[in-house]
RNA sequence: GGGGAGGUGCCAGAGUGGUUGAUUGGGACCGCCUGCUAAGCGGUUAACGGGGCUAAAUCCUCGUUCGCGGGUUCGAAUCCCGCCCUCCCCGCCA
């Protein structure tokens, strides 16, 4: 949610941040028009409210039988006329955020100009792309054939887009989880296991309703919906709070399953696990003051990056420009991760500062030592990593010429000492 | 799922339809007092929204908020209805 004194009082600052976005700044003009109306009725009702509590006060103490009837006579026209301008200035309000509640968040002075994903910016590359003495497969083959992955079985039981990770496949996904968090933690970050479901109100508060309600599952009964990343939850836990300055900044990282309906257009990303309904994912997440967040953002992209550097992946550092960006980013860098059996840079990683949109949506802010007024905090998220694409990144660049994957050192702790998965029979 | 109790400010805890935004404790903060500490004395102690004064306000003023949403009333923390949540007992269950 952007701050309606910005809107206010610098429109053409919010109408380009809407062209950059490759939108039109027509909602502008009509928040300020809802804007001023809703300034005019709540200056009108509230006169009416001040008087209707100045007389109510006299007529309790009135002892007057047909004096104070007169009052209560009068006020009851007053009353009704109140009762009138709530309902009007109800429905302005609820104009007034249906618009403010869809429109996305300014981007950053320093994200590159751009209409689409084709103008972003690679910032940063490490690593050599690797060379095979053969003909590198991609996963979809290498699964099936090392028992790892299973996508009939995944279909039979969901339907299209879902797989059954199985034996070696499934350890090295939990191993890839348990390992990731693990080392968020020495990174200075609180593990979180959080609800899988969420009311709307949360999902409102993370920016993901109203506009992506097609995006997400929910129950049919009651209001809980699957969360479609760990940073719906996250977000939640300090929702209509005020926080201590000493308090922040908060460091947290989680583990969660994300659920997400998306249209898959056909012919794109269906071989795989690329992409599906559900996916794993270790996320990042920071609560910290707005004179940190730049720095506490930059971090977090060194985190994720660190988790590609240890797995020894191949990967660069892509800067989402202005066409690109999310609805609710400030800012935004993907991370990539090079898969060499199917030949692309996998985006395993998006790490966004959002500035206070969230939080003015989710109501969370803290308080200075000093006192003075509340603040809205910083809110920063990031994947650390999304767990489909690293599988298929480890699986494809530690493929070997006779078909088996070894493990990354990092993770044989939690492998069981397994140093190579063989193909099967 | 069934039965019972309850949701008030940072915490505890009063509250009769009418100067109750809310008694009183505690905590915290600011003064005073004190050789130091403790005690004592006085004071302060919400959030959000509108308007005003301003360079800007932590300044003035009005409004809203006693779990949430409706209703009754000139006036609701207080009465009525619906919902949510917490605690206790019973049942069921990994």
């Amino acid at each position: 949610m952007l701050d309606i004194n910005l809107i206010r009082e610098e429109p053409d600052l919010v109408r380009e941040a809407l062209r950059k976005r490759q939108l039109d700044p027509e909602p502008v003009d009509q928040v300020l028009e809802l804007d001023d109306q809703r300034r005019n009725l709540i200056q009108q009702v509230e006169g009416l409210k001040a008087e209707r509590n100045l007389v109510s006060k006299e007529i309790g103490k009135m002892k007057d039988q047909s004096e104070r009837q007169a009052k209560i006579d009068q006020m009851r026209g007053v009353g009704e006329r109140i009762d009138a301008l709530d309902i009007n200035l109800r429905e302005v309000e609820d104009r007034l955020e249906a618009l403010m509640s869809e429109m996305p968040n300014i981007p950053d002075p320093d994200v590159p100009l751009g209409i689409d994903e084709s103008q972003n910016v690679i910032i940063k590359a490490v690593g050599k792309l690797p060379e095979y003495d053969f003909e590198p497969q991609p996963h979809w083959d290498l699964g099936p054939a090392l028992g790892m992955i299973n996508f009939e079985q995944g279909v039979n039981i969901a339907g299209s887009r879902f797989y059954v990770l199985s034996g070696a496949g499934a350890r090295l996904q939990r191993a890839l989880i348990a390992w990731m968090l693990d080392l968020h933690i020495r990174q200075g970050y609180i593990e979180k296991y959080t609800p899988f479901m969420v009311k709307s109100e949360v999902l409102y508060g993370a920016g993901q309703l109203p506009k992506f309600a097609d995006n997400l599952y929910r129950d049919h009964k009651e209001d809980l919906w699957m969360v479609p990343t760990a940073e719906v939850p996250l977000t939640g836990l300090h929702m209509d709070e005020i926080l201590d300055e000493a308090a922040l900044p908060l460091h947290y990282t989680a583990y969660t399953p994300c659920f997400r309906r998306e249209k898959m257009s056909a012919g794109r990303d269906v071989r795989g696990i690329k992409r599906g309904h559900q996916f794993d994912k270790v996320e990042m997440y920071k609560f910290c003051k707005a004179e940190d967040s730049p720095a506490e953002f930059e971090k977090m992209v060194a985190d994720a990056e660190q988790v590609c550097a240890e797995l020894g992946l191949t990967y660069r550092i892509n800067q989402l420009c202005t066409g690109d960006l999310g609805f609710g980013a400030h800012i935004t860098y993907d991370i990539e991760a090079w898969a060499p059996g199917v030949g692309e840079w996998l985006e395993v990683s998006s790490v966004s500062n959002v500035g206070d949109f969230q939080a003015r949506r989710a109501n969370i802010r803290y308080r200075l030592e000093e006192g003075g007024r509340t603040r809205f905090v910083h809110t920063i998220n990031g994947s650390g990593l999304g767990l489909p694409r690293t599988l298929i990144a480890v699986m494809e660049n530690y493929q070997q010429v006779d078909g088996s994957v070894i493990i990354p050192p990092v993770l044989r702790p939690w492998m069981g000492g397994i140093v190579q998965i063989h193909p099967e029979g």
